[in-house]
Parts: C-alpha cells; sequence; structure tokens
RNA sequence: GGCGGAGUAGCUCAGUUGGUGAGAGCAGCGGUAUAAUAAUCCGCGUGUCGGGGGUUCGAGUCCCUCAUCGGCUACCA
C-alpha cells in the first residue's frame, strides 16, 4: 500500500486519541518493554505523585520530563522498570476525607471510628491513583501502569520498620517531651519540614500587661506577647541582665519597667511605610512612649541594668487558677519540683534569659519591652529555659487546643478563637492588668493543609536523632545534581536540620513500630516475622489485615529482654519516610535482594525542586545513607514550578487555574510536552494558551511538511525502497539538507544524553525552519513536475529520510503527531516494519552524510538571498519589481565560485536579472580596519588607545595594501615603532554609501537600483499580475479556470501588458484579455502603483 | 532579622574566561509568500544594560555602595 495523502486541515487532539488506540488494541508498550529485555539497564526512580486528587498541569512538566527521557533511553536500547508511584499516606489524604464526611475535628473521626475512616482513605487513593493514571495515559506517559507502586503497600511499610530497627539498634531512636507546633483542627503536631509550608502573614492581638512587683508597692513589669492565651501559664519574665532597663512613672503613679531603648522604638517602621509584609487595614504601631502619653503622660524615674532586676518576684496574672497552684507543675509534672512542691506561683520571678544555641541573647530590646513572658508550657524557647532554670511546665491545652481543667472559666474553651482571645483580653481589662492592646502583623505558623492556627503544645514525639548527618552529606557529593546549585541547597538543609520528628498524631498512616512498656522501654520492631515473634496478644485479629491502624494496635508484644508486655504508641509516621524508603522497597531491598542490586541505585530521577531538598531528597538521602552508605541516585534533574501566563500561581479561587483535562483537550498534549520539554527547567514555566500558540506553530510547521510529502508521494505513488537514498543523484539542496539531518541526530543524542532537551529543541526549531522555508520552498517544483525522472526520486528520498529520521528523533518528545507520520510513511509501504516509531531503535547520525563545507557554501548562497532581501527593503524595492544586477563582494574564490555556479536560485529569489562577482572594492564597499583589541590589549595595554585612534584614522586602503606586501603594518608610537600583524587587525568590508547593499558573514551585497523602461513595464506587469491572482481568489475560482479579464487599463499600464502579454496571461490563465470594461462573473477595483481602475473577470465555458 | 539571587527592548528572556557600534522570541508597523489551522517569510529598535562609585587601556560582564523585586531561612516572645 502506498503512502496517504494527508489532510494539511489535522485535528491535533482527534489524532493523538487515534494514536492512543492504536498503542492500546496493539500492545505497543508492552511490545517495547519484551524488545528491551536483557539490554543494558537504566534505572529510574519515580517519585510518588501524591494520590489524593486529580493530576495538575505541574505534574505533568514533570511526567513530560520522566516519560521523554525514559522512552529515549529505551529507543536507545536499554532495558527499564517503568514503574510508577503512588503516594497514598498521610495527613493531606485523611484532610480530604475529613472534608467528604464534614468532620470538624480528630473526636470525629474517632466517633466514626479508625477502621472506617482507614478504609476510605485507601478508597480514596484508589479513586485517585486511577484518574491520575488515565490522565498520565492521556499525556502520552508509558509506563507499567499495573505495576505502579503504592507507600501504603505491605512491602513499603515494612522497609520502614526495618530502617527504624536499624537506627533503634544504633541507638538513634528516641522519645523527646518537647513543645512542637500543634494544630487542634488536625489534632497532631507538625515537624520542622512542615511548618516551613504553612506559615502566612496575620495580625494578632497583642497586649502589653503589667505584672505586679511583689514588695515594691505599686510597681510593675511592663510585658507584652502576641499570644495572651498563654498569659494563663506564666511561669517567669525574662530579661536581657546587659540591657539598660528603664523605670517609668505613669499619669496615674504607677511605675513601670521595661527596656529603655523601646520607649522611643517605632516597631515594625520598615514594613508599615514600605507595606511590606504588612495587612491593610491595620494601623501603624505607637511607641510604648506615645501609648503613655496618651494615657497621660509619664516621667522617667531611673535607669537600672537587667541584672539589677534579676531575681524580683511578681504576681501572675492568672494566679487564681488551679493550674498555678498544681505542685510540680500541670498537667505534665517533674518529679523532683513535684517533691520539693513548687508551684507556678512559686517560680513568678525575673530570670536572666540567657543565651541561645548560636550564641545570641535570647531577649533582646526592639520588638516588645525587653521584659519576655515565660510560659515553659506554651513555647520551645520557653520550655528550654524552663529546663534549665527548674521552672515547672504549665501546659493549658488539649488535643483540640482547648483548656484542660484548671483553668477555671476558659476550661473546655478553645484557645484560637477570636472569642476567647477576646474574653482573655476583656478579663485582663477588667482586673487592670492590661495596659494597651494593639493589632500586630507577623509571620506566624498555620497548619499547612487546614488553615488552622497552630499553637504550642508539650506533647510526646518520637524523633531520629540526626548528629550522622556526615554521613549523608558525604553521599550527596556523588550525585550529579543539574542544575548544580542543587549541591549546595542540600548540604545547607543538612547542616541546618535538627532532629527528625517522624511521629504523628493521627490515624491514616505508616504504623510506626514502636512499642512501649511500663518501665517506660521502648522497643523497635523490625518485620512482620519479628511481630509474630514477639506477639503475645492480638496477632490473630491482626493478621491478614495491611499493618495500619487500628488493626496493628491489638498486637501485644514481650520485651525480648525483660520480657514486659508492651502496646504500640498510637501514632503514625512521617509521610516522607514512605517516599523515602521507595528505591529499597520497590526494588525488593528485603524481599528480592537480587534485583535489588540490579538496579539499586537509580541512574535517574526528576522532580520539581522546591521543598524537595528538605523532603524527598532529603529523604531518600538520609535512608539510603543509613541502611547502604550510598547516593541512591546518580543524577538529579530539577524542574521549577508552573505558574499561569502572567506568572502568578495558579489558584481555583483566582479563576486562573487551567486543569489538566481541560489543556489536554484544547491545546493537545504534543503541544503541552513540547512547551515543558523546551522550557529551561530553572525558570517557572508560564503556562497559558497564548504560549501553547506558539508551540502550535512549530508543530503546525512540521506538520506541513509532512503533508506536503504525503500528498504528492500519494498522487506520484511513491514507495521507499531500502537504501534507495544511496543510489539517488541527490542535488546540493538534497545533500545540504540531509547534512544537516545528520547533525541534528547527533545534537539530539548529545543533548537528550545531558538531560538538555530544551538544547535539543532549540535546534529543532532551527532546522524545521530551514527544512521548511528553504528546502521545500526551493524544491517544490520538483515534487510538482508531471516527469518522474531521477531528479524527483532524488527529492523524494531525501525529505523521506528527513521525515523519518524527524519523527524518530522527537518520539520520545512528541509520541503522537510522530507516531502518526511513521504509520504513514512507513507502515502504509512496509508491513514487515517496526510496528510504531515507539519500537524504533532510535537514530545514530551517519557521518558520510555530513558535509560541512557543502553547509557553509550553501549557507552563504542563503546569506546571499537574505541579504538582497534586506537590500531591497532598505531601497524599498519589492521582490516584484525585476532589478538589473545583483553584485556581491566575497573574499572567499571557492563560495563566489559556488554561488556563480547556483547563482539561478539567486536569480529566481532575487528577481534579477544577472548576477556578478565584484572584487573592485571601491565599486560596492569600503574596507574598514578594526583593531583586534583582545590580542593587541595582551601585547600592548596601556597603549591600546592610542594605537586604536591610529588605526581608526588611518587610510584603510594603505594598511590593506601594506598586509598584503608585507605581512605587516607598522605605526609610529613616539619612538616606538609598532608592527601590527595580520592576527592583530580585523579587516572588514561595508557597503558604500549611496548603495542599496548589505553585508554580514563576509559577505556583502548590492543591487543596482536604476530602472530601465523595460524592467519597470515588467514591474508593472507582475503588479497586476498579482492583482489579478487575487481577484481570482476572491471571485472563488479554481486554480486551473481560464479567464477573460476586462478593463480599460491606463495607457502606461497597457503598453506595459502588452510588451508582456504572453508573460501575463500564462500566469493569469488569460485566453482573453478585453480592452474595455465589463462587470463580468467579479468586478473590483484595483489600485496600481497610484491608480485605481475597475477590472472585471469572467471564466471561459469550457464545454 | 540572616543567607544566596535577580534587574538588559512594550512583554519573556540570551549575552562565553572583561574586548570593537548589545542580541533572540512575542507583540506592533511595512512588505511578502501559499505545503502551512490561531497559518509563511523578510525588514524595521535613540535600550541612561536599576542608580552611584571603583578596578582596568577597556566593564552588561569584576569589586564596593544605595534603593527595588523575588527566593530560601528564622523560636519576632
Amino acid at each position: 500500500m502506498p503512502i496517504k495523502k494527508v489532510d494539511p486541515k489535522v485535528d491535533f487532539i482527534a489524532m493523538e486519541h487515534k494514536v492512543l488506540d492504536f498503542w492500546e488494541e496493539n500492545d505497543i508498550f508492552a511490545k517495547r518493554v519484551k524488545a528491551n529485555e536483557g539490554k543494558p539497564r537504566w534505572s529510574f526512580l519515580d517519585g510518588p505523585i501524591t494520590a489524593n486528587n486529580p493530576m495538575g498541569v505541574h505534574h505533568a512538566w514533570g511526567r513530560t520530563l520522566k516519560d521523554m527521557y525514559q522512552r529515549y533511553k529505551a529507543m536507545d536500547g536499554h532495558e527499564l522498570r517503568y514503574q510508577n508511584g503512588f503516594d497514598c499516606q498521610g495527613l493531606w489524604v485523611e484532610i480530604e476525607v475529613e472534608k467528604e464526611l464534614g468532620f470538624t475535628s480528630k473526636r470525629d473521626v474517632e466517633e466514626f471510628g479508625i477502621e472506617k475512616f482507614v478504609d476510605l482513605c485507601k478508597k480514596r487513593v484508589h479513586k485517585y491513583s486511577k484518574i491520575q493514571t488515565e490522565q498520565s495515559k492521556r499525556l502520552g506517559y508509558w509506563m507499567d501502569w499495573d505495576n505502579s507502586y503504592y507507600t501504603m503497600s505491605d512491602e513499603n511499610n515494612y522497609t520502614i520498620w526495618a530502617f527504624l530497627k536499624k537506627l533503634f539498634n544504633n541507638g538513634k531512636v528516641y522519645r523527646g517531651t518537647d513543645v512542637v507546633p500543634w494544630s487542634g483542627r488536625s489534632g497532631t503536631s507538625y515537624s520542622q519540614m512542615e511548618i516551613i509550608e504553612g506559615r502566612k502573614l496575620v495580625a494578632h492581638d497583642a497586649v502589653f500587661v503589667r505584672f505586679p512587683l511583689n514588695n515594691r508597692e505599686n510597681e510593675y513589669l511592663l510585658v507584652w506577647t502576641t499570644t495572651p492565651w498563654t498569659l494563663t501559664s506564666n511561669v517567669a519574665a525574662a530579661v536581657n541582665v546587659n540591657l539598660d532597663y528603664v523605670c517609668i512613672s505613669a499619669a496615674d503613679g504607677s511605675k513601670y519597667y521595661f527596656a529603655k531603648e523601646n520607649l522611643k522604638v517605632q516597631r515594625l517602621d520598615k514594613q508599615f511605610k514600605e507595606k511590606k509584609n504588612w495587612i491593610d487595614g491595620v494601623p501603624k504601631l505607637k511607641t510604648i512612649e506615645q501609648i503613655f502619653k496618651e494615657h497621660g503622660g509619664f516621667t522617667e524615674e531611673r535607669t537600672l541594668k537587667g541584672s539589677e532586676m534579676v531575681g524580683w518576684e511578681y504576681e501572675g496574672p492568672f494566679d487564681h487558677f488551679q493550674a498555678q497552684h498544681e505542685p510540680g507543675g500541670f498537667p505534665f509534672k517533674k518529679k523532683n519540683l513535684e517533691s520539693q512542691g513548687i508551684r507556678g506561683v512559686d517560680c513568678h520571678r525575673v530570670i536572666d534569659g540567657g543565651k541561645d544555641d548560636i550564641g545570641n541573647d535570647i531577649v533582646v530590646a526592639g520588638e516588645g519591652t525587653g521584659i519576655v513572658h515565660i510560659a515553659p508550657g506554651c513555647g520551645d524557647i520557653d520550655n528550654k529555659i524552663g529546663k534549665k532554670l527548674g521552672l515547672v511546665d504549665i501546659a493549658p491545652l488539649d488535643d483540640e487546643s482547648k483548656y484542660i481543667e484548671g483553668f477555671d472559666w476558659l476550661t473546655g474553651k478553645l484557645a484560637t478563637d477570636e472569642s476567647t482571645k477576646n474574653e482573655i483580653i476583656q478579663d485582663l481589662k477588667d482586673r487592670q492588668i492590661l495596659v494597651y492592646v494593639e493589632q500586630y502583623p507577623h509571620v506566624y505558623p498555620h497548619c499547612w493543609r487546614s488553615g488552622d492556627e497552630l499553637v504550642f503544645r508539650i506533647v510526646d514525639e518520637w524523633y531520629i536523632n540526626m548528629d550522622w548527618r556526615d554521613k549523608i552529606k558525604s553521599i550527596v557529593d556523588d550525585i550529579e545534581w543539574k542544575p548544580a546549585w542543587g549541591k549546595e541547597r542540600e548540604h545547607e538543609w543538612l547542616d541546618n536540620m535538627g532532629d527528625w520528628m517522624i511521629s504523628k498524631k493521627r490515624f491514616w498512616g505508616l504504623a510506626l513500630p514502636i512499642w512501649t512498656f511500663e518501665d517506660k522501654s521502648f522497643y523497635v520492631v523490625g518485620s512482620k516475622e519479628e511481630l509474630k515473634e514477639l506477639a503475645v496478644e492480638g496477632w490473630g485479629e491482626f493478621e491478614g489485615n495491611s499493618p495500619h491502624r487500628p488493626w496493628i494496635d491489638k498486637v501485644k508484644i514481650r520485651h525480648p529482654e525483660t520480657g514486659l508486655i508492651g502496646t504500640r504508641i498510637k501514632d503514625v509516621g512521617n509521610p516522607w519516610l514512605d517516599a523515602g524508603i521507595v528505591p529499597f522497597s520497590t526494588m525488593g531491598y528485603i524481599s528480592d535482594k537480587e534485583y535489588w542490586e540490579k538496579w539499586f541505585p537509580a541512574d535517574f530521577i526528576t522532580e520539581c525542586f522546591p521543598g524537595q531538598f528538605r523532603n524527598w531528597f532529603y529523604s531518600l538521602l538520609a535512608m539510603s545513607a543509613l541502611l547502604e552508605e550510598k547516593a541512591p541516585f546518580k543524577t538529579l534533574l530539577g524542574h521549577a514550578l508552573v505558574k499561569d501566563e502572567t506568572g502568578r500561581d495558579m489558584h481555583k479561587s483566582w479563576g486562573n487555574a487551567i486543569w489538566f483535562d481541560e489543556a489536554a483537550e484544547k491545546m493537545g498534549v504534543d503541544v503541552m510536552r513540547w512547551m515543558y520539554a523546551v522550557q529551561n527547567v530553572e525558570h517557572n514555566l508560564r503556562f497559558g494558551y497564548p504560549h501553547a500558540n506558539e508551540v502550535r506553530k512549530k508543530i503546525i510547521t512540521l506538520w506541513n511538511t509532512y503533508s506536503f510529502f504525503a500528498t504528492y508521494a500519494a498522487l506520484d505513488g511513491f514507495t521507499p525502497e531500502a537504501n534507495g537514498l544511496d543510489k539517488q543523484e541527490l542535488s546540493l539542496l538534497d545533500k545540504w539538507v540531509l547534512s544537516k539531518l545528520h547533525t541534528l541526530i547527533s545534537d539530539a543524542r548529545t543533548h537528550f544524553d545531558q538531560y538538555q532537551a530544551d538544547k535539543f529543541i532549540r535546534k529543532v526549531e532551527r532546522f524545521l525552519d530551514d527544512l521548511s522555508n528553504w528546502y521545500i520552498r526551493r524544491n517544490r517544483r520538483r515534487f510538482w513536475k508531471s516527469e518522474d525522472d531521477g531528479d524527483k526520486q532524488a527529492a523524494y528520498y531525501t525529505l523521506y529520510e528527513v521525515l523519518l529520521n524527524m519523527a524518530k528523533i522527537l518520539s520520545p518528545l512528541l509520541p503522537f503527531i510522530t507516531e502518526t507520520i511513521y504509520q504513514n510513511i512507513v507502515r502504509n509501504v512496509d508491513k514487515n516494519a517496526f510496528e510504531s516509531v515507539h519500537l524504533c531503535n532510535y537514530p545514530e547520525a551517519n557521518s558520510k552524510w555530513i558535509d560541512e563545507k557543502l553547509v557553509s557554501q550553501v549557507d552563504a548562497l542563503k546569506h546571499v538571498v537574505e541579504l538582497g532581501r534586506s537590500s531591497r527593503n532598505k531601497a524599498n524595492l519589492k521582490i516584484r519589481q525585476p532589478l538589473a544586477t545583483l553584485a556581491f563582494v566575497t573574499k572567499d574564490d571557492e563560495i563566489a565560485a559556488f554561488i556563480h555556479e547556483h547563482q539561478d536560485v539567486i536569480l529566481d529569489e532575487l528577481n534579477v536579472k544577472k548576477i556578478e562577482r565584484t572584487s573592485k572594492s571601491t565599486d560596492l564597499i569600503d574596507y574598514e580596519i578594526k583593531p583586534n583589541l583582545p590580542a593587541i590589549g595582551q601585547l600592548y595595554g596601556k597603549d591600546v588607545p592610542v594605537i586604536r585612534k591610529k588605526v581608526i584614522e588611518a587610510d584603510p586602503i594603505s594598511i590593506v595594501k601594506a598586509l598584503k606586501t608585507n605581512g605587516e603594518y607598522s605605526l609610529k608610537l613616539g619612538d616606538k615603532i609598532i608592527n601590527l600583524t595580520t592576527d592583530l587587525v580585523l579587516v572588514e568590508m561595508i557597503s558604500k554609501e549611496g548603495y542599496t547593499a548589505a553585508e554580514g558573514d563576509g559577505l556583502t551585497v548590492g543591487l543596482t537600483t536604476e530602472l530601465d523602461e523595460s524592467l519597470r513595464r515588467e514591474g508593472l506587469v507582475r503588479d497586476i499580475i498579482r492583482q489579478v491572482q487575487i481577484l481570482r481568489k476572491e471571485a472563488g475560482f479554481a486554480v486551473e479556470d481560464r479567464i477573460h479579464v476586462f478593463t480599460k487599463f491606463p495607457e502606461d499600464i497597457l503598453k506595459s501588458i502588452e510588451d508582456f502579454k504572453e508573460y501575463f496571461c500564462n500566469e493569469t490563465l488569460t485566453v482573453g484579455l478585453h480592452k474595455e470594461y465589463q462587470s463580468g462573473e467579479f468586478f473590483k477595483d484595483i489600485t496600481v502603483r497610484g491608480t485605481t481602475f475597475p477590472i472585471g473577470l469572467k471564466r471561459e465555458i469550457t464545454d
């Protein structure tokens, strides 16, 4: 069967669906996999996509890169695993399921039943992993979709157990009682990695309050806080011992202590003025001075050092609450303090704030009052100070962020509620503790999923001691980071990270394999088998279920050494453990070590950069460093983010989001893939329809070259034979385009091997331009002509070779259009050919086709045409106006000869009558001599400006002569003589003024602008021809229709037409030229060179 | 607050180890072509290369400084 004719008006979207069906029906993917069995392995590791929502256009970027490089490696002859991954466990899924169920708190889940809830989470993951699978297929993403890994799988979870077990054996797992950021809405704490995601700028009601000092009548500490709810749990007040403090006396006689500097400090002044990190509507902050002035004025009493205040006792703001009177603290008790009977109220004194780990003062002047309210149960730093100084902890909130018993009227109220806060402020006001309230804008941590404001609570959490970070850092350098700065970023994170909090007080996630015992010891179980061995209770209920809550919670174990019976902690794990373990779990680290050794480490991973340095990359590196002390992947390609077309984030609520499905069906996925692949990975991608249209133009160009070929190939019944190209008598342009093609093939391999698809695509763009706007345009007639000679065959074979190889080299990038082309031009002709372009081998450049000299000669020829067009433009002489002579200048005799040899191209393209080389430099051009500054600079340094001046001022002709005869040109510089050799001067030719000329790349082209009568008339006729052609088109005549033309030509035009009557009639298919106007079938006024006259057309009746 | 960045045409961005009058794509304008869909090609730019200072024979490029915009990071109590 021959090649089929192709409609140039293709519907790309429909075509893509056809190709998808074709792959599906014929198992093309499976055939590719089979073909590559046993070939050298190339290991790609997929970072799991969160299977919680449909896939977005931002995911499609990474997935395009993943698919493209995998397709390339497959065609290049490698065995691949093709395993996609879904991230399944974690809070993000829980939150969505809660939303569906209308839940508002963790308690709702417990009442609903953990088992049912966890089942719904699993269902959600299954639902969206299916949707994402279908979307990915639509994108053309080739994966072994039935073999996707799920991070919730038993294998994945148990492999994490093995990891934790190893850490446990090394003594790196510990339980910490710390104050951590906590979401009452989600009922869990957050790790260092997570709170970074959820920081938001908000305005809080900040309060100035006063703590009355004991034994100092009417004297107060002035304290400031943005979290009034923590005042209930105040234990102490910290100062900076080295700072100056001031005592002022207010209008009512009461005295206040605070940092002296703060009296006049304009807090957040810069932020307010620049409206940067500022919230609209929040008034400017007042200085403390201003606040007191507005309260009736004040006088400064004295200045003192902070150290003088240390030890002063005061009365706390909520000392009437029971919690303040519990020995040892509340509800957590410090044993030693409890035995001494020390209560919250007993700790109320001024303390030295001290320094933090890096040696900075904890208490500073500036934002607050220089006296910091310390609540060791409500803040991280407060807690550390409390531990150091032996203060009790008062922790007021339960896991929903509500006040617990012991806090009087606040018990049961939600700390983050606006109303609670208002009640507290009102209470402080009523009891005359409040001095002033203001709105204070600052960045505060929020729950990254629910948006809930975080509070700080004391909780038991589980940590990995990361004191072995050097082990991780050492493998970072074994990885090739693309872009290279990724390495530094990763090191930076590793240097600064703290211990890894791995526990989460939730339901759906990795069941941390930690069992605790009554003697406060704990034990980490490393495998399902070990669990079975140690189980003393609940195994029967657990067996057959996945290692998740609630089933796992039933199993109790006997401690292998102490024999005590232990219960599993209720916590689930940090989800980055789930994703970090995949180089082990998915490759059978435990179950099939032989397989694992084949595929580990991965050759390549590619993911979106932001965030992953502390998330996936981190967990991958950490887990691999511990388990194998080896980098888990060799090359990492990171890419930036997808934004909307103006550079803003895409948001559902802003209405600027583009959904994947919509984009795929409107733009087409070949277009999308091109956009993604050509994007510089370091820059954010501005995704939008205008951008897509630019890309579509390029794909259309490819399509049109193909449809041009296919149309004529079908007409002529062209059927390529094997090695047919070798037998052809190729034209110059055939060889030229084939040379460019093979260079492009070579570049394709180079750039794909280096994961630089963008560079490859830029070259494809240039090649397409050469192909379409030079090769095809110049050679069109060879395909049209009626005789089927060798020349025509050569043209067919050449274009066939180009299109076939283009289809192959572009197939990883544009899998659909290339498949369509391949099916027609290859499979239609040869049923024994590979069934799909994607089953072909990636082409190899054949050096026998690469002829750089010829390419440069043809490029020069092309350049002459471009320069000629440029000259015409400058002189405002359109192509239709024939000109007598084109003259060109070049130093290169070979090029000159070449241009002469192929002058027909130039005559045709530029509509000139003859062409000649001018060696008389004075005709067309002047020489311009320029000093070669980099070279001269190195030799003569400071003399450069003088030399430059002299060279420029010298007579160019004499320099050229001197160089030609002596090989150097000498000039005097004071008493020095400087010899400028050829390499120190640049000789350039420039067009002389007054000529229509252009120059570049060592070529100069000029056109004679003078028109004789004959040229002028010919031009005039061509103008008329053009107008008539337009009329024919407007009239809707067929291209082959013969016509009669009716008009009364103005005299000048009439003479011209008569001179070139035959030419005119041939071009316009005119059989009758009538000198009287008649409207005919179609008529219109036309304007030629300023003269307007009506013209009428009528078709010749042929039958 | 700390640490990298960035700034070049109306818009998006290139500009090698400092070297001669600073570039591309898009948009606009003029012309032009028909294998080419939202479709071709050619031509058209007085850019304080963010401001200022310095190093150098020479700075978009190196150094300092000021203002601007983003990123990462931080326990702003």
